[in-house]
DNA sequence: CGGAGCCGATGACAGATGTCATGGGTTCGC
DNA sequence: GCGAACCCATGACATCTGTCATCGGCTCCG
């Protein structure tokens, strides 16, 4: 009894050596590799794996909708694998119908025994990022509040922001100047940093 | 003939498919991993390997130093893995010694080849970063605007640039003028971001 | 109904930031 | 010796940013 496998990483060489480790499992295949978001979706369509593997790195977009869409219409259980383990998307992951979440951090030699249990019916989530997750404050940023802190995450002037979201400079500002005090950060690079690592944006 | 190589990646999950991938090759032998650059200078001292294939981004520190102390004190050729190829660094990293450079978009299979060719005594660097490295405009920056800049990155205020530098407050905001002025940056974050991506930071 | 919270905006103000001119110090190469 | 380039600093100025008070409109809930 294999578990036939898609396998999604933009990186090639990432891709290929994750391949190759999960290749040494007898009772393991990769099916299918995708490069992309769009292209993970197309390639679990085409060969209705067990099982999706998605990095959830993957511009343009991120993995997390491509997992959705994957969950959704096939059914197939997924497993993100991600570099930065930020508690806000363990949430939404979960929340979109992930079955498996590990970080970058995890040992090569669980992936395997996780990807059984997740095949067997199980979820698995790293504990770390359960914990952090379960103990972190809920954001406290208003959905505008996150979409001003969102566009002025590089850096871009308050006229720009402004435009991106389509709001009086003014408006941006009190945004800018909410989201801050909420975060505690002393200006808006800071508070861009915070919400990123929480996981809010 | 087989070719012993340490391996150093802080992801334990890649640095463990990497292995993987690299223990397919019946003239390959991973002898020794490591989880950060110092650690990756003590294996490559215990264990004298052929080769020593490290991942250049290994907080604390990146692996250039790892790169570079490994090469010069025991002659080992190195092989430098990375994610964000910046021309910059690629020109560090042959001032360094090190003899072959591997942008993680680099597909799978072609990293074992790459392996023996610089085993064989050859250099490999990939030709979209080396076009990138052989077209670029020199670092327009001196070495103090650097210093500002890099204290610059994280957007802390000017105040904390200054302590950090040990220069005075005005001092600051004219590098950092200057440097904008070179890089046609409308604001210092956008200035540091263009010198991180060209490497020079 | 009334209050609370979010949305969008304005105006005023202090402080931070970016620009410019200018100065004196050093080192280096011609 | 002289100019060029870098280093460090100051002062003045315009602009940008962050804070605050205040306004009206909207929705939702008790």
């Amino acid at each position: 009894m294999t578990i036939r496998l898609v396998l999604a990483d933009d990186e090639d060489l990432i891709r290929g050596a994750l391949a190759a480790l999960l290749g040494l499992e007898d009772d393991l295949v990769v099916v299918g590799e995708a490069a992309s978001a769009a292209e993970a979706v197309a390639v679990a369509c085409a060969e209705r794996p067990d099982l999706a593997v998605l990095d959830l790195e993957m511009p343009p977009g991120d993995g997390l909708g491509a997992a959705a869409e994957i969950h959704a219409r096939l059914g197939v259980p997924v497993v993100l694998v991600t570099r930065h383990a930020r508690p806000g998307v363990l949430r939404r992951a979960l929340a979109a119908g992930v079955r498996g979440f590990v970080p970058k951090t995890t040992p090569a030699a669980r992936l395997a025994a996780i990807i059984r249990e997740v095949h067997g019916g199980r979820r698995y989530v790293d504990p770390d990022i359960a914990a952090a997750a379960l103990t972190e404050r809920p954001c406290p940023l208003t959905p505008r509040e996150l979409d001003v802190v969102r566009a002025a995450a590089r850096g871009a002037p308050v006229a720009e922001i402004a435009a991106a979201v389509h709001l009086a400079p003014g408006t941006v500002r009190n945004y800018l100047s909410a989201a801050m005090a909420k975060l505690g950060a002393p200006n808006r690079q800071a508070a861009a940093r915070t919400a990123w690592e929480q996981g809010w944006i």
